[in-house]
DNA sequence: CGAATGGGTTCAGTGAACGAACCGACAGTG
DNA sequence: CACTGTCGGTTCGTTCACTGAACCCATTCG
């Protein structure tokens, strides 16, 4: 961890975990990254984070096997960082951030989660509440909430008001003009 | 969050739960509350952490709801902190931590987790393994791995090498001769 | 009396985060 | 060809939080 020290000294896989992750900004990257952000400038516009923070947090996201960078283009040369399997197997401690949030720290209903199969919600444990299955991070669709702002300035949370399966690369729209 | 700025401009639960325990130190300060620690001296020696940094989080975290600053004793007087409710709704955010912080940060075995009615572990959706139940944090026993060090030198995580239920308070041995 | 304990506060030094500026490669426009 | 814009960065000065050590006060033990 990069605030002067890590956790050495805490025998614990909770402090282990916070070492790779625990940076400001690092959760948030992932969490983008699990919505399907892929590209320098979206995560960089979506979290307004400085540019030198963006850049060490994506190189040691990488470093660490949570994102894979990969060439999409070759001229001009572009990457995006897309996330791995282990980056997703976060996904259950953002699922249960996110409740905690939801239930404690502003009790609004921004997003919900829903199973992509059945259409029930995703509960409090990352089961379904319809069928009961434990849900995989792909079979998951994040929907807007009632207090999410439906008109965001930036096209990354604008993409994100919309109902979207998650892992899915996201379509920013004017990125790319000839599309 | 303390680090220059909050994530004002983040419309997310997980920002606004990581606006309140995503500084350093927090999440395991909650973590060894939940695991028992209540006096400001046992976080002290078990974290490492540094007076002022322990200081400003429990004070933090009293204000924010999540700890209860009780006094247990008047002469001399002696102040507690006890986990509340809304600290405990934390649990499944840390264990879902703690399980990645297992399978992808340093692969040991340093606790697990058991449901204490049959003793059977609590997987990775915080349900038993055994009877299939959802377990709530008090019936969860934390059991020390074969990874954990087994002779550590502080009182505090000698008393966290022994099988103990969570929120039971720590005996932490020497702190009332009277005893 | 002197030493130890519990629960802090204060302070100087360091290092990370912040924001703004800059940069290089390329693409499209006039 | 020059101009403008985009993408993905790096560099740099300032600010601010973390760190470790020292200090403090009330009380209690020997």
């Amino acid at each position: 961890m990069a605030l002067g020290k890590d956790y050495a000294s805490q025998e614990c896989s909770i402090a282990r975990a916070l070492e790779v992750v625990g940076e400001r900004w690092t959760l948030l990257v992932v969490r983008d990254a699990i919505y399907g952000v892929r590209r320098y400038n979206d995560f960089l516009v979506h979290l307004g984070i400085p540019r030198a923070v963006l850049s060490d947090r994506l190189r040691t996201l990488t470093e660490q096997g949570i994102l894979e960078k990969r060439r999409y283009q070759e001229t001009p040369p572009r990457d995006e960082y897309v996330v791995t399997e282990r980056g997703t197997a976060l996904w259950p401690a953002l699922r249960a951030l996110s409740q905690w949030g939801r239930e404690h720290a502003d009790a609004g209903r921004l997003r919900s989660f829903r199973h992509a199969d059945c259409g029930g919600e995703v509960g409090p444990y990352g089961t379904c509440a319809d069928c009961g299955t434990a849900v995989p991070v792909a079979d998951v669709v994040m929907v807007p909430g009632p207090e999410l702002d439906t008109s965001p300035q930036d096209p990354v949370s604008r993409a994100l008001s919309r109902p979207k399966r998650l892992l899915e690369p996201l379509e920013t729209g004017p990125a790319r003009l000839a599309d």
